[in-house]
DNA sequence: ATAGTGTAGTTGTCTATACAACTTGTAAAC
DNA sequence: GTTTACAAGTTGTATAGACAACTACACTAT
């Protein structure tokens, strides 16, 4: 019977986030009360509390317990960026994703890596250097330090058949993350590895990931700037 | 009484969130129904749905009505770049902001500018390239295209006192960006610009916004690679 | 065996009410 | 004038109940 199908609280939403759109309320203007939606809308408050609620929560309002709801002087663009598998991601695009593992060994730990894992210096960890590819072509190198406590099995994993990070996933339930993006040349290594030349720009992202108390790994993916690029789309 | 001053459905957020950092529960195990979990805090179920509802808006789990509620498979990185003025942004940083107008001009556009822009070719745009200097070390360019349409006055802004961002929030609200982050070299205007060599790869990110109808503007934003880096933190 | 039916369980939404916590402005007391 | 006290308005949280929409599974009739 109503306008849509929508449920109430998404239609209360779209009205607010119309009047923020067309300019109607400016970043900083105060929003009608709760009280006075809902008889606007002859909803009861919990659902318009809701609407607003989930309005804060997106970043486009700021409420105030006492004083009120004004606009969000900042829109903010949450680019999900998905920690996830690339074999995943290049089958959604529809295409066939192959790997190569170049290196996989335990090595000592320096003082940076130890740091960065949280383990004391000269510290066994594993780690792996792998190529993937999308139809062929390289997209990304993956250089990975993983630490033991984690993954104990990481260098009998058989890559062929699952990957580093469905892997991890598998054995270190992802609680935290801190990534870095950034643009640098790729090393010599780097470069032969994705058939580029050295003084191609890359996409550098720097990742480090965390499960429960351990720094679980540490990892440095490089895209090539001309065959990747990150994008994200932000609507409302 | 209760053990913290955490709300009854935060506390019941923290749980569950708890057993999927310990690695209790997996991705793709089945969580407790809202009924159990409701009996067993002795909640009611307004108060659990509330805490299952949001788990599920922040990705940690994937509810199917008539199913069931299961851990997400993919934890997502919601990484908020924020569309905001890079004179806020250093401000915060603690440092110094200036910036210099290199270009401040009418233009008519292109083919692709136009198709972007919506408008059609030859049709008269601003032109904009600014540089912008954090403690007097250049961190950004600036080259942007605006849509006369959301900024009528543009070319008569005073941009000493106010920023390309900052006017444009002002008179077109944003409600729809999209954007793409790549590494690339610069141009060698951009290279002289921003003080840098030619062969030094850049952080490139190509933002167009929408306000309403119009698309606002088209900006490209140019960081040196070795001077600036996109960072996020993901926590849980 | 197969198709259809029904039932229990689950999530999605909405209502009406209640109280708590906080802000703001006004009025009273000093 | 200054401070205090109060009242009105606002948001935050929680409850108990209700119905709808959907799934999964067992059971029945064919």
């Amino acid at each position: 019977m109503s306008s849509t199908d929508l449920p109430a609280y998404e239609q209360v939403k779209a009205f607010v986030k119309a009047q923020i759109h067309s300019g109607d309320l400016r970043p900083g203007d105060a929003v009608p009360s709760e009280a006075a939606l809902q008889q606007q809308f002859g909803l009861s408050r919990m659902t318009v509390n809701r609407a607003m609620t989930e309005l804060a929560a997106e970043g486009l309002l700021t409420r105030l317990r006492g004083s009120g709801t004004v606009v969000a002087q900042w829109h903010r663009i949450s680019s999900t960026l998905a920690v996830r598998d690339i074999h995943e991601e290049v089958l959604e695009r529809g295409h066939r994703h192959s790997s190569k593992v170049l290196t996989l060994e335990a090595v000592k730990a320096d003082a940076a890596l130890a740091q960065t894992l949280g383990l004391r210096r000269g510290a066994r960890v594993f780690h792996s250097v792998m190529v993937h590819y999308e139809d062929g072509i390289a997209i990304q190198l993956e250089d990975r330090h993983v630490n033991p406590a984690a993954a104990p099995d990481y260098l009998e994993v058989d890559f062929a058949h699952t990957t580093a990070t469905q892997y991890l996933f598998q054995c270190a339930p992802l609680s935290e993350a801190r990534y870095s993006i950034e643009a640098a040349l790729p090393t010599a290594m780097e470069a032969s590895a994705l058939g580029i030349q050295g003084s191609q720009p890359c996409l550098v992202i720097t990742r480090c990931t965390i499960s429960g108390a351990h720094v679980a790994s540490q990892g440095r993916l490089v895209y090539p700037g001309m065959r990747y690029s990150l994008q994200g789309n932000f609507q409302l």
